[in-house]
DNA sequence: GTTGAAAGATCCCAGAC
DNA sequence: GTCTGGGATCTTTCAAC
């Protein structure tokens, strides 16, 4: 991966709808070097997929709530079940194992608190949960998809 | 907004690059009708962007960091100029104020501890903030960009 | 809503330098 | 890496039903 690479990315992180034409004129490469380029790296997973990008409140889903879970429960097959219990909820959008006091933090992206209550009793009744906390988040100031490239290393491949 | 939208919707959450004809035939219409349908659905905005999503371990930003902040400043100045460094920030990829106890919540994406440290530095160098604590995500379980469409409702234009 | 058609852009992949 | 070229595919927009 080298800076090319990485400033096709940039474009693409932003806009994938883009002919690799017009990438190619602003990486300063022709069409099919950069094309190839892209093939490699779609290839290779670096480019997992090119999705739409929906807004959030036009589609009533405004609301996103921070779920911070603790357990006393730290088997893996616990956590293989609470794990494919959020994955059947299109409402978590993320969610992660966390270190420190908190053991799990989901979003959920919901209409209202009241969809959120909705919710949650839903997720209670799948999996039995100690100790669950909700902050509600008034306003999204920044959200993007775009993956910071600033650390992305040259490999090996590539000399 | 009707169920074929919301069908529409789904498909193009999943793989923005499927063929309008291929759309069509899922979502049982034919490329014409379905194509306006896309068509009117970014012109409203529904459809946002397209956009490339990434492996944010090949690109070496695998780390998630949460960070909260509290702050005694709650002037609308202030915020505009949090907002703004915050945008200048690329490892910041979300970005809520809260309501509750945490007044900002972050969503920092980094390679490694160390970044994180670097960045943490740069950024309380920028601005003033008062109450900052940090949690490290272990593991991200789930990580989706399409958002929940059962709420999706029929709008009155669609009557 | 449907089908069919057609123009133009783009993709994909050659071959040659 | 560059360029050219060509066929397949897709997008976009017709006209007619």
């Amino acid at each position: 991966m080298d800076k090319i690479d990485r400033k096709i990315l940039t474009l693409l992180q932003k806009d994938a709808t883009m002919p690799v034409a017009e990438i190619g004129r602003k990486v300063g490469l022709s069409t099919t070097p950069c094309w190839r380029r892209i093939q490699k790296m779609e290839e290779d997973g670096v480019i997992k997929r090119r999705v739409a990008v929906l807004d959030p409140v036009k589609v009533n889903a405004g609301v996103t709530v921070f779920v911070s879970v603790k357990t006393n429960e730290h088997s893996e097959g616990w956590l293989r079940k609470f794990a494919a219990t959020v994955e059947d909820f299109a409402e978590v959008v993320e969610f992660y194992r966390m270190s420190g006091d908190v053991d799990y933090l989901l979003r959920i992206v919901v209409p209202d608190i009241g969809a959120y209550d909705t919710f949650y009793k839903k997720l209670i009744s799948r999996i039995a949960l100690t100790d669950v906390s909700s902050s509600f988040a008034m306003e999204q100031i920044k959200y993007t998809t775009a993956l910071p490239l600033e650390f992305a290393l040259i490999s090996d491949d590539d000399k």
